[in-house]
DNA sequence: CGGGAAAAATTGGTAATACCAATTTGGACT
DNA sequence: AGTCCAAATTGGTATTACCAATTTTTCCCG
């Protein structure tokens, strides 16, 4: 197996992640006791406490003398969103697009900020972006890497560090689950992004706000209607509410 | 003191934590050596293995065979934002308002996403919050509770995981810190507050979406100055900047 | 029989030690 | 100066032992 040598403490992180995402546990619940679970993955109680204190980073659990117990899914970390599209071979459709939903309000503002704040050099350098971009052709293995890199500059200059720092998180966490799976562009819709992209410059360079956020918003659709459409096609589940933990059945304490 | 019955791990973490977020290590830089923390914090290695576990997951540090190393801000968990507004006594105002402009954003769509999808249920369990708030009275002590569960229950009810954890996570973050220095609503505030709020349920009740939205920004706009004009008084900084580590003046990692 | 307090068992928190494997470091050799 | 190898360093894991807080059980008393 080429596996990427996971830790014993990696292992028994992601494991119990696992089951308490997929609501093995219900929320309030006691987790086994930490010497229980050191003896069930075979390994040290250190181990096993470094797991925990992962978890406890997360939000899905507290740990306090006696006893661990589960948390409620409000109280969860932005970084669960990872592991949940984990659940299934093809992360689920609905919850990708909700996270496109959210960069895009997010990119979307960062974009206006930037306009009605009127910095020069910030949008020199996101037009900077753009220019690359133009440039490539179709096949250019550096197609989605410039893409992508426009939208972290936009985020960037506009100065709002939490929308920076949640855009980042979704970033990557998403792209780690659909690096394979991301379309590649055709003539077309290359195309269409270029347009679009163009329209946009135009808009940056007029300070238009609105023409702005109109290109933005098209482009960000175009993304969402076509990663929509590819993890449909690879069979994905598309109902968030199925990924939330549901409780199994009580009545076993093996 | 009142000191919280801090356990060492969480020592460790804290402080580590508070010194990687004021920039005293930069970016690619090697932490010193989990022996070595261990003796400088008088405590064993487990604990400080532990504390640097929780610094890994908030995405502060990478731990490898051979060293820790600091990681740049950008793969930071959204969760550093609580001990960024404690780097100073008095939160900084510009931070504490730009998470308020992305929660802004956030229930905005959270409430157009709801009329557009026309959930009756969703709807009326927004309209109930509403009405709850709209039958206190100033002075009352659940004022503020009632005013988040309002945001709630939009967030809930819109559907949108993401945007639940993140405003989840932004909301619990500041309240921790903003909780003692929150402006306690006087006669008149309040009245503009319920009558904005009166506006919202009607725009509600008509499956108003411009009207929803308009009635939301402007209560949110309400929120941010007062909140600013308080903090401000306080003495806060100002300057998002200032508060970031600094930039690594030279190389970066491969 | 019920309730509540004391005792016992459980559990997380910390410490100390030892060993392994991967990395880093430093020096010797070419 | 550049390369390569061996030793020192470092993180990863395991084991053991206590402590203190909590939970559970027991048992006495009303």
């Amino acid at each position: 197996m080429s596996a990427p040598h996971l830790t014993r403490t990696e292992d028994v992180f992601s494991t119990l992640r696992h089951e308490v995402l997929t609501g093995q546990y219900r929320p309030g619940e006691r987790l086994p006791s930490e010497r229980e679970l050191a003896l069930r993955f075979e390994t040290g109680r250190g181990a096993v406490r470094e797991a925990l204190r992962k978890l406890e980073t997360l939000g899905l659990t507290k740990s306090a003398r006696g006893g661990s117990r589960v948390a409620a899914i409000d109280e969860a970390s932005l970084d669960v969103l990872g592991p949940l599209l984990d659940l299934h071979p093809v992360p689920d459709a609905e919850l990708v697009d909700q996270c496109l939903k959210v960069l895009e309000l997010l990119v979307g503002d960062a974009c206006d900020q930037l306009l009605a704040k009127g910095s020069e050099a910030g949008i020199a350098a996101v037009r900077e972006r753009i220019a690359q971009f133009l440039a490539l052709s179709a096949g250019d293995p550096n197609l989605l890497t410039a893409r992508l890199a426009l939208s972290q500059a936009m985020l960037r200059e506009c100065g709002n560090l939490p929308m920076r720092l949640i855009a980042n998180g979704l970033r990557m966490q998403l792209l780690e689950r659909l690096w394979p799976r991301l379309p590649e562009p055709d003539e077309t819709s290359l195309g269409e992004v270029k347009a679009l992209l163009w329209d946009l410059d135009q808009a940056l360079e007029g300070r238009n706000r609105r023409g702005a956020r109109r290109a933005l918003q098209a482009l960000t659709q175009l993304n969402r209607d076509h990663l929509r459409a590819a993890l449909c096609d690879a069979g994905a589940t598309c109902d968030v509410n199925a990924l939330l933990p549901t409780p199994p059945p009580r009545g076993l304490t093996p």
